[in-house]
DNA sequence: TTTTGATATTTTAGGCATCGATATAAATAA
DNA sequence: TTATTTATATCGATGCCTAAAATATCAAAA
């Protein structure tokens, strides 16, 4: 969950009764874990780097494209509307994490970059990020983490044939 | 979800990279999917029935206790803080699907509970939601079904055990 | 050139979520 | 009883998020 900032943060699973149809209860189990995972994190981003989950993720989409985004570009990547991307950007060059320099082919765009300060920072939240996400998965075996890599594939791809087609 | 207000939406999935672990690969494409089918629900329950999934959600709440619950017990199901259900009830209540009693018992206390029309509305709400649930994972055979829903009973316990821990 | 339409971003209004502070009432201790 | 502590709920400030409207620029057609 969940927004939005903090998130979506419930238990849903407690939605759940024995009426419910087998998918429902898979549904909210699917987004129990989730919110559970997503809160851990957003949580101790928090506590431990001072940072919020949508700036970092920002940061994450910058890491990958040092040349830059676009305003529109992050909108696209991060799957967030326009707005919102003006709104975490601002945050995060008041922070000086991040620059939005004028595009020079295109004088309504401008492009959005990590600066030094923002990257070395970023690398040291990732690291923590990761290593987080390794102990929260830990409790499951090698053969397992496969396994449901492998189911939420399909998954995802039920899911995106009902909900892309809008 | 739901956020919240509307929920964090990315495709997630685009933030993994080759040098990712694969743990972090296997929580990135979780988190794809939850948004996927958060969003879906979210934006159906927006244009079909006019309302937010939060609001959805403490209904279903209610639902499940006749006899009404307090605030801080909302609270406590919902995993979401006071405030914030103090602001989600004052919307339903101006919408008239849920009221606020005094309790009798404990004058510093509210029971919600929801009106005649709020039930009849929720349970219209209900029978559909369940209906786009089983569309969104119809494309996933019986079986897997069956095999993701244990799989992410493991997960659940394994990150409960990180995170719970605090 | 001027118009027209598409694109890039910000702004505005509204809802959801947190945290911390406050008012009131209840429960407990003195 | 009185004083302290704990519990219930609301409020204010802040941040994320959306949708829709406003602004500015570009690109192509008339």
């Amino acid at each position: 969950m969940s927004k939005k900032s903090a998130p979506a943060a419930s238990d849903t699973e407690t939605r759940a009764t024995s009426e419910h149809a087998p998918d429902l209860r898979l549904w909210l189990r699917t987004l129990a874990c989730t919110n559970l995972i997503e809160n851990h994190i957003r949580s101790r981003l928090r506590t431990e780097f001072n940072i919020t989950l949508p700036r970092f993720d920002l940061m994450a989409q910058l890491e990958r494209s040092p040349q830059g985004l676009k305003m529109g570009e992050l909108s696209k990547r991060m799957m967030v509307t326009g707005g919102n991307v003006t709104g975490i950007t601002d945050q995060l060059v008041t922070e000086g994490l991040v620059v939005r320099e004028d595009s020079p082919k295109d004088r309504r765009a401008y492009i959005v970059r990590l600066t030094p300060e923002g990257r070395r920072s970023f690398r040291k939240m990732a690291e923590a990020h990761e290593m987080w996400v390794v102990e929260l998965f830990g409790g499951m075996g090698e053969q397992q983490r496969g396994q449901l890599y492998e189911l939420l594939a399909q998954l995802k791809s039920s899911a995106a044939r009902i909900a892309g087609s809008k």
